[in-house]
DNA sequence: CGCCAGGTTGATTTCGCTCAAGCAATGTGG
DNA sequence: CCACATTGCTTGAGCGAAATCAACCTGGCG
């Protein structure tokens, strides 16, 4: 009602890049455009932070562009990266805000994003009257659950190596630029300590291991440029079966 | 409408000892005569399988008494337990059913056990009634996926002895008998073997541990019956500063 | 009775952590 | 513009927890 300067683009949900990828989608026009008004979208800088851990949950963030990660500090103080990264299309927040709790991690841009803010109340309001859409939130947290066990195994079962290995390949599929002759060059969107507590480990070992893919001609690292060289090579150490 | 035989009985949820701590108290009249009327109850021998890895999800099941836990099939072939146990009042198989996938494991009675079984499409269409349904499941995803994410953290942080420590605190809290002289006796619903892979630890290993505290006074062990003798100690291990 | 799954124990190896040092890139204040 | 601290990364040496390999024990059970 009389904002003179907007904190960043406020499009029009409809016409957002990543709308058909969120839970948003699919409610009445006049739902919508509650959404559209009440929403407060803003720039985040890298390394910027969006929430913090123990905060009060105030709403929700839907993730326009960029990337957001959620950090933990463990019992040693040590800062901890959370699997679960926030991608463009991302409602971030959720969780807490349905379970009526605090954040259990500080969310922090890994990349310059633009982030869409939601009030809680708006989003109660709006899951009362839309049962899909708390359908879809759902749908969300119960993939993440998925995940988050299998993820559980795989790290008890696999040496550090096949975890990287992994690791890289679920980045090329957000990060990877695809060359003619088969290789990818990927962009790390994460310092390796960050790489290394995301998957349980020091950043010592990942150096290492990273010297070993490296020397094994498998990829070539040179500060967060990965060029994966063979790719094959690498989903066969995954799976010397060929099970999928 | 006219089977003569019912496999199990098909209480009224109302009456069910765990009809409280489940997620489906709280749905009007109407549609819990509904669930009551749908629900199916049989008894499953220990041992037995509830449903099996890959099938297709066709309902929810909820716990009545006993005891269930979910096994996958690792890439060498070995049987895992996973972490989650499904004791009386919890359901089971709602993860698959609202991420619309097959079932990740097999479900098997660890002890004998009555379940319900909650067909798909009543769960839908209950859910999509009853908004705080919903929310309570996610409600319980949100905490599952919290616990998930935390184990992969402790289980890369802390060495056995105290993840076997934590586990048997746990297990205490469901299957512990106290004792006047503080200490508490635990009857351990699995084999070594369970125990082992539900911490991603080879039996091996598990046996050492348990000699271990056993030399150390902390606990006597004697095929699935534990004592523990000094529990203060144990906890103390757990959390040398006592932050909670 | 012999069989076999579950469990224990011992010897050996290996993976990843700890501790420690050094290096490059970036930033900051004088 | 340079001296200096800071941060992220790499490398080496040594250690230790747990895995592996292998043998053997135990208690059901057909």
């Amino acid at each position: 009602m009389g904002d003179s300067k907007a904190p960043a683009s406020q499009t029009d949900c409809i016409f957002c890049k990543v709308f058909g990828r969120t839970e948003w989608s699919g409610m009445s026009a006049a739902d919508m455009a509650k959404l559209n008004e009440a929403k407060v979208c803003r720039q985040f800088d890298r390394g910027e932070a969006i929430f913090y851990e123990g905060d009060e949950c105030r709403g929700v963030y839907c993730i326009k562009s960029g990337l957001v990660g959620i950090r933990k500090i463990d019992g040693e103080g040590n800062s901890v990266l959370l699997g679960r990264l926030g991608y463009p299309g991302t409602t971030l927040g959720y969780r807490p805000l349905l379970a009526g709790e605090c954040h259990r991690g500080t969310a922090e841009a890994l990349e310059d994003s633009q982030v869409c803010f939601i009030a809680a109340g708006l989003v109660r309001w709006l899951l009362e009257r839309n049962p899909d859409l708390g359908l879809r939130f759902l749908h969300h947290a119960a993939k993440d659950l998925g995940n988050a066990e299998e993820d559980f195994f795989q790290n008890a079962a696999h040496p550090l190596r096949l975890r990287l290995a992994h690791l890289l390949l679920v980045l090329k599929d957000h990060y990877g630029e695809n060359f003619d002759d088969g290789t990818v060059m990927v962009e790390l969107p994460v310092t390796r300590q960050d790489l290394a507590s995301m998957m349980g480990a020091r950043p010592e070992s990942i150096s290492r291991v990273i010297k070993e893919l490296d020397q094994d001609g498998l990829a070539t690292f040179s500060g967060r440029q990965v060029h994966i060289q063979r790719i094959d090579d690498l989903l066969w150490e995954l799976d010397p079966a060929g099970e999928a």
